[in-house]
DNA sequence: TATCTTACCTACTAAAAGGTATGTATTGCT
DNA sequence: AGCAATACATACCTTTTAGTAGGTAAGATA
């Protein structure tokens, strides 16, 4: 499939880039925030404290962190089976600048919230209870 | 369709998950990096500092860029057309993260890169040309 | 008058990401 | 023997995101 034109396709890796493709993804950076807060999650407590993520999600997300060496997966051999989730030391390394996305959102959000207070109250609950009010 | 339950989806917001779908997207982080370093740049200036854009997805995501307030679009009435580029307050407030993550990215990447070397050379020259060696 | 430049626009298509639904394994407990 | 608990796996489908290929406008210049 058009073969002949740019066969050593030289894209260029942008290092923003490179580290976006790492973190990127629809609950990538949230399982680093909360495991950040929490040091130590199980499977089924991720999964309660991403409500919004499909079991197969949360298992596809938590294999590519690990692949990526951005967590590291416990197993206990016990029935029923036990696995528990923390942060490896790379992905620590990411925390302060979630942490920075993070505060970032909370000021913008807070500032659109001015027009539509009620909503977001509701919205943003979750996320408080597992991050903290600041 | 599938009417009936979740009516108010009262998903949670947060912070983190908010900030990402404004930077998120294949090239919205590159660009937001390229105008911090470069401070203006012209619709073409972009299309070139990012070989890898088509001008449909450079334009969408502007586009995107502007509704969002990150970046500030200024247009001279000539011909031929020129449209300037630059950060707003609100996407400077991003640059010391993205900062952050490029570090990290660079670092990251070099690590990598003992394994692999002359592909990696070959693939951050441009980006460096863009963001300086360090 | 034809051509050039720049900054787009617009169908259409392809690929990637995510969602739904259902199934499996193990063993302790009743 | 049957059920519960936990951490998944897998086939299939939908949505989102990105890429291809072409076109437009308008004045400046040859």
């Amino acid at each position: 499939m058009k073969s002949d034109l740019k066969q050593t396709e030289p894209t260029q890796l942008c290092a923003v880039d490179y580290a976006f493709k790492r973190i990127g993804g629809k609950y990538k950076a949230r399982i680093l925030w909360y495991l950040s807060m929490k040091g130590v999650l199980r499977y089924g407590e991720l999964s309660r404290t991403l409500p919004d993520i499909t079991t197969k999600m949360l298992t596809q997300t938590l294999r590519e962190l690990e692949e990526d060496n951005l967590i590291i997966r416990k197993m206990y051999h016990e029935v029923p089976p036990k696995v528990e989730y923390s942060l490896s030391e790379t992905g620590q390394e990411l925390i302060p600048f979630i942490a920075h996305l993070h505060h970032w959102g909370k000021k913008h959000i807070e500032k659109e919230a001015s027009t539509s207070q009620a909503i977001l109250d509701e919205r943003t609950k979750v996320c408080q209870s597992v991050c903290g009010t600041d």
